[in-house]
DNA sequence: TGGGTACGTAACAACAAGGGTACATACCGA
DNA sequence: TCGGTATGTACCCTTGTTGTTACGTACCCA
């Protein structure tokens, strides 16, 4: 968990998640998308790849990247208490309108 | 967005929010909870307070925080698209396995 | 009004992150 | 087997982050 979203702290790594999440991709692929240099998103791959972010499989020189969305499921149960308190606030706010709705009837 | 997701990256900042989650707390009291010194506490909960993941209220010469929870709905909101994929691979997951139990009998 | 309490900010040191260049490795095809 | 393609690693440099100490500010109370 703590990793992930170390992981995620970085926009070029997001946007990286976010071209995976439409289509499997090379690193050359990836690297091209990006301004910085190929040895860079190489370590920004290999972070994901730490942390289970992504999945590599090797097609001759090839490095194929794809999403692994699976390593995502523990920043939303991360999430989940800090949901509660909200959807409680959202909640509160609904009703406050509810009850101007009322009063104003 | 960017930001917020920049502020979780620090476990400190994290496990204060998870104690602002309890109740709210003063920065002296938040500052005992962790090793470090207080202008270092001082700093993290400005971090938060600049994403808005934290309101401050004056009572004397006591500065009191609490947590304000709506700030995570935007890191919920871009965890979206991948929960929809990991679910993909969970139904197919399941469907995986209710297959293999039919085979079994 | 002087002193204690509760915080924040400033300035600095130490270390980590992220970028670049140069190089190593592995594979394919002529 | 040699050259080209695709990619990762090593090393260095710069910048950002995090922690520390020293100091400033604001408030309460005797």
């Amino acid at each position: 968990m703590d990793a992930v979203l170390q992981a995620l702290a970085d926009p070029n790594r997001r946007t990286m998640l976010e071209i995976l999440r439409d289509h499997p991709a090379t690193a050359g692929e990836l690297a091209e998308a990006f301004p910085i240099a190929r040895p860079g998103v190489s370590r920004h791959l290999r972070v994901l790849r730490g942390v289970g972010l992504v999945d590599v499989r090797q097609d001759a020189q090839r490095r194929i990247y794809t999403l692994r969305p699976e390593a995502l499921v523990e920043v939303d149960e991360w999430l989940e208490p800090y949901r509660a308190l909200w959807r409680n606030r959202l909640d509160a706010l609904h009703t406050e309108i509810a009850r101007g709705k009322k009063a104003r009837n």
